[in-house]
DNA sequence: TCGTGCTTGTGAATGTGAACGCAAGCACGA
DNA sequence: TCGTGCTTGCGTTCACATTCACAAGCACGA
């Protein structure tokens, strides 16, 4: 196997990548070159034709991409090829808006089971699930659960991660202001929106 | 002036060091060195001190960085100084979870007026704020809105980017899973959920 | 069957950010 | 007043990511 370090930047585009692909299936497109996908994503051309190059040579000199197959190749590379499940935990607004998020279904990401720790939303529906008791949380050992999304206040989320990591948990994504402490077998992905909003004021002239 | 450019990712972190400053202010520690406050935030000494150093000498050799100084200096430096208003569009579960999050008062920026342009929504109360029609998004032009956070489908964010860039706006949070066109003087950040979550399995052993 | 045009794939070069290591220099105590 | 210990600030080195430029090679038409 000619392996070979893929760039953590490459491995964030690639779900961008997928959308763009699955996007032109429905509209019918066969194929597509490196120059017209990068119109679409705001990116130029050889990033494009480098980051699709790090997993095999899915397009065809002097044609481009083929739309079906390359999708399927880089679902495959996510391993999103097969549905993937995720606890979510915090059933707060925030928890709330996640729970109802139609954005995840593209990439066959569903939210599987529901915690809170507040008696008053143990036992509501949110979508499809019930709200289920955080000190339940081992329940989802039996279920194949491997992803997590904490959208609970700062000072609980690492006692929450501290469970999620004896559930087989491998995968987390934090909406929490908070840096979570884990065994490096957990890969976190923290997403602060305070964090991000307050870049901004700065780039203003 | 010296002057000399400031790495994206450095102004990425500042926000983090102000929230780190900020609390360590309340925990009443007058003084911090790099590598106190790089085991808080999972960093590196020599990366924090390069990251502060861009901005001037804040700390004292020997001693460290006095906390309240240096928490003003950043907030200085963010324009985080002053209040900072937002304007939030879409009315959704998310945009009222966003309305609520509490995290915003600590960066001083505050949600000033939300707009959707669903008939139900518009007139009720979310928050301290009441739901505005979007045709009537140009009001915010009188009331120093440079702001705006956007939690709306993906199909409808373009044309409410293109209302917004006729009303001083010159930052978005973007919380739409799509790319904005938008003129260069005004600076996009996209959080797209899914496509955070969707990396995730490819980590997983 | 051969030539032309177009687009990929990829090594090399450039640019950008992170990490390192050490000199500068403040505080504090003798 | 001087020496010691600690921590910053910063020049240098290293690693990573992006961009470039060009050869490889498929499709299509003559």
């Amino acid at each position: 196997m000619n392996y070979q370090k893929i760039p953590d930047e490459t491995i964030k585009r690639m779900p961008m990548y997928l959308r763009a692909f699955s996007i032109l299936k429905t509209e019918n497109q066969d194929t597509i070159s490196s120059s017209q996908l990068a119109e679409r994503l705001h990116l130029n051309p050889p990033q494009i034709r480098k980051d699709l190059s790090y997993f095999g040579a899915f397009g065809t000199r002097g044609v481009g991409y083929p739309v079906a197959s390359t999708a399927d190749q880089i679902r495959g590379i996510l391993k999103l090829d097969v549905p993937q499940k995720a606890v979510l935990v915090g059933a707060g607004r925030l928890g709330a808006a996640i729970a109802e998020y139609p954005g995840f279904a593209l990439f066959d990401l569903n939210i599987a089971a529901i915690f809170d720790n507040d008696p008053s939303k143990i036992g509501t529906k949110i979508g499809t699930n019930i709200v289920e008791d955080i000190e339940k949380i081992d329940t989802i050992k039996a279920c194949d659960i491997h992803l997590a999304i904490l959208a609970v206040p700062a000072d609980t989320a690492q006692s929450v991660v501290d469970g999620l990591a004896d559930c087989h948990i491998k995968g987390i994504l934090n909406l929490s202001a908070c840096y979570l402490a884990v065994p490096k077998s957990i890969k976190v992905v923290t997403i602060d929106l305070a964090m991000e909003l307050g870049t901004l004021p700065y780039y203003m002239m």
